[in-house]
DNA sequence: TTGAAAGCGTTACCAA
DNA sequence: TTGGTAACGCTTTCAA
C-alpha cells in the first residue's frame, strides 16, 4: 500500500522503457512458452486441461510480458461477454445499492462483471438503457420490478439471454422474477396497524409513475383497508419521492387533511425517518399521539426513537439469489420456478 | 408501459418467427440497404458523413431488421471500448453513489458506459478489480483516494489510459486528480470548534486502513488542535466504520474515556446522525451538554434535531468534473491542472 | 495434451 | 461520398 512513490509525472510518456507495453497478445505469451496460442488461451480457460509443466511456462510468460487478454477479442469469437446488465431506479438508494453489492459479490468471483445502469424511475430511460447496453452483448439482463415498455421487452426477447426481474413480484415475468410481493408485505402491515388499534391511518406512498413497487404498496394499503370494512378516502393519501426531505412535508400534508389521524404508514423507511424527524420537530408524540410504520428497514431506522417498525426486505438474498439463478441458467444447470417469491418480514418496533 | 401482455412463456424458444433475430450483422443491414458495410458503419459513426439520403436507407434497413450492432467487434478492430472504468470503496454509502450517477449522467450520452466495482476498503481488492477490468480495454480508469497498491499503479501506468483519481486531494497523482482535501476540511471544523468555545473535543473517525480520507481528516483534527495549543490525547479518538448503528456505540466509548467532553466531531454524518440520536435516547442534550459536528452533509443531516454542524462536499460536482475531463482527455481537448481543489463548505446549523 | 487454420463483426487504410 | 480489403486478438473446429 503506497499513496507517493516515484511516479512518473508524464504519464502520456510512458514508453516501453521496461521493455513490457500493453499490445502484448497470446501469440507474444505463447511463443515466449514455446506452445501454441490455443494452448495459452485453454491455460487461461481451463487450467486443468493443460499439464502443470506447460501452465507454468505460460505463467512465467505472462508475468514477463505483463499480459493483459483482451477480452473484446473472446467475446466476439465465443459470443461470450461475461458481463451482466442490471438495471435499477437509482443508486443513491442505498437498498439497490446493497443488491447490487451482493450480486456483485456472487458474479464476480465467477468472472462475471456488471454493468449497471439507472432510470431515475423512468421506464423510457429504462428502454434507452436496455438498448444501449445489448450492444455489448451481455450475458444476462436484470431489471427491477415488471413495469417495462414493450420495446423493452421486445428488444430483450429478441436478444435470447436470460432476463431477471427484481425486487418486485408479477404474475407474468418476461422470464424469471425474484423478490417479494409489495402487495402483501403492505396488506400485512395494514393489517398489523388496525389489529394495534389505530383507527385512522393515513398513508405516505412513492410516486406512481412507471413502480410497480410504489402501486402495489398503495394497493395492498387499500385493500387492508378494505377488508376491515374501514372507509377509503383518497384524502389519506399522500404520494413523495422517496428523500427523507419529503417525508416531513408530506406529514404536515397529510395533518392537514387528516387531523385525526393517529397512525401514519410510510411506504419507504426513508419517508417513515423523515416523518419520525418531524413528529421530534413537532414534539408529536410517538406513538402516542401518532403510530408511525415504514417499510424497508433501512439501517438508520432500528437507531431511532422510538425506533421504526418496519418491513424488512431481504435485499441482500435477493442479490445474492438473482446471481446465482443467472450463473446456474449460464451454466445450463437447471433452475427451478420463474417466480421465486423471497418473502419479507414485518419487524414490530416501538412507533408502531 | 406495460406491466404484462402476449409474452411467450418460453422465452428459450423464441426463433426467429418474426423474422428478425439477434445474429444479424452490418453486413446485413448494408445489403438491404444497398451500400457497402463501411457506410453502414459511418453512418452509425458519423451521420453527417453520409448523404441524408443513403442514412435514410440505412436506418429504415436496421429498423426493419432489428440490428444492434456488437460493440465487441468495433472495440476490437478500434482500441476504444468507450468503457470507464470506476472504483469505489462501497456502493452502500449514498456519498459515492451520486457522485457515480453524476459522472454516469455525463457519460451516457455521449455513448460511454460505467463499469464500476467496489473494493470494500480494500486496496488488495482494488488491485483484483484493475487487474480484471483493464482485460475490458477500458478507455479510462476512475479511482477512489490516492492510495493504492505499487502493482494497481503499475498496471495503470502501462495501460495508457488516462486516470483520474477522486474524492480526496493528494500531492503526487498517477495521473489527475479531483476532489477536495479532507484535511484543510477537517481543519476548518476542529478549529470552528475551537472558536465557538467548546474545551474537550472528542473525535470519532473511520478506520484507517487503505483510507486516506479517513486518515486526512484524523490528521486535520490533530492539527487543529496543535495549533491551538491544546495537548492531543489518543484517548479522544474513537476509530468506527461508517453505520449508523457504530456512532452511538463509539459515542459510549467516548464518554466512557471523556466523559467531561462537552463536543464532538464526527469524520462521517452517518456516525454524527448516530451519535445524535444516541443522545436523544440518553437525554444527553445538544448542543448544551454535548456538541456535535458530522462530515459530508448527508440528506438527513439537516432535519435532525438539532440540524447537524457538517462539512458539504461537492459529490455532484465532483462526478460531473471528472466526467469532463474524461471526456476532454479522450477527445484530445486540452485539459488543465493535474490537481483539482473543488472545496468543500463548513455548514453551521445548530447542532454545533 | 497440443496445435493449425479459420472466422467472429467491426473499423482503419487506401483507393475510386 | 462510397467501397474493397485487411486486420484487430481471441476461441472454435478439426486433426494429430
Amino acid at each position: 500500500m503506497t499513496s507517493a512513490g516515484s511516479r512518473s509525472r508524464t504519464p502520456q510518456a510512458n514508453a516501453d522503457a521496461d521493455g513490457t507495453n500493453s499490445s502484448v497478445t497470446m501469440r507474444d505469451v505463447a511463443r515466449l512458452a514455446g506452445v501454441g496460442t490455443i494452448t495459452v488461451s485453454r491455460a487461461l480457460q481451463h487450467p486443468d486441461r493443460v499439464t502443470a509443466e506447460t501452465r507454468r511456462k505460460i505463467d512465467e510468460a505472462i508475468a514477463a510480458l505483463g499480459y493483459v487478454p483482451n477480452l473484446a477479442a473472446g467475446t466476439l469469437r465465443s459470443s461470450k461477454s461475461r458481463i451482466i446488465v442490471a438495471i435499477v431506479p437509482t443508486m443513491s438508494n442505498s437498498i439497490f445499492a446493497e443488491t447490487l453489492q451482493a450480486m456483485s459479490d456472487v458474479l464476480r468471483p465467477a468472472g462475471f462483471h456488471l454493468l449497471i445502469g439507472h432510470t431515475g424511475y423512468s421506464a423510457a430511460e429504462e428502454e434507452a438503457l436496455v438498448a444501449a447496453f445489448l450492444a455489448r452483448r451481455p450475458d444476462g439482463v436484470i431489471l427491477t420490478g415488471y413495469t417495462h415498455t414493450p420495446r423493452t421487452v421486445e428488444l430483450l426477447r429478441r436478444a435470447r439471454i436470460p432476463v431477471i426481474e427484481m425486487w418486485n413480484i408479477g404474475p407474468d415475468p418476461i422470464d424469471t422474477i425474484i423478490g417479494m410481493s409489495s402487495y402483501d408485505a403492505s396488506l400485512a402491515m395494514t393489517r398489523y396497524l388496525i389489529r394495534k388499534g389505530y383507527r385512522r391511518i393515513g398513508y405516505i406512498g412513492g410516486l406512481l409513475q412507471d413502480n410497480d413497487r410504489t402501486a402495489q404498496r398503495e394497493a395492498g394499503f387499500r385493500a387492508g383497508l378494505e377488508e376491515a370494512g374501514r372507509p377509503f378516502d383518497p384524502l389519506m393519501i399522500v404520494r413523495a419521492p422517496f428523500e427523507f426531505e419529503s417525508g416531513g412535508t408530506a406529514l404536515g400534508d397529510l395533518l392537514n387533511r387528516m387531523p385525526d389521524a393517529d397512525a401514519v404508514f410510510a411506504a419507504s423507511d426513508i419517508l417513515a425517518v423523515g416523518v419520525l424527524l418531524e413528529c421530534l420537530g413537532r414534539g408529536i408524540a410517538v406513538p402516542g399521539r401518532l403510530a408511525v410504520a415504514g417499510f424497508d428497514d433501512a439501517g438508520i431506522s432500528s437507531r431511532m426513537t422510538p425506533p421504526l417498525t418496519t418491513i424488512r426486505v431481504p435485499r441482500r438474498a435477493i442479490g445474492r439469489t438473482i446471481a446465482e439463478r443467472m450463473l446456474a441458467r449460464l451454466a445450463g444447470r437447471p433452475t427451478g420456478e420463474r417466480i421465486v417469491d423471497l418473502g419479507f418480514e414485518l419487524i414490530e418496533r416501538a412507533s408502531a
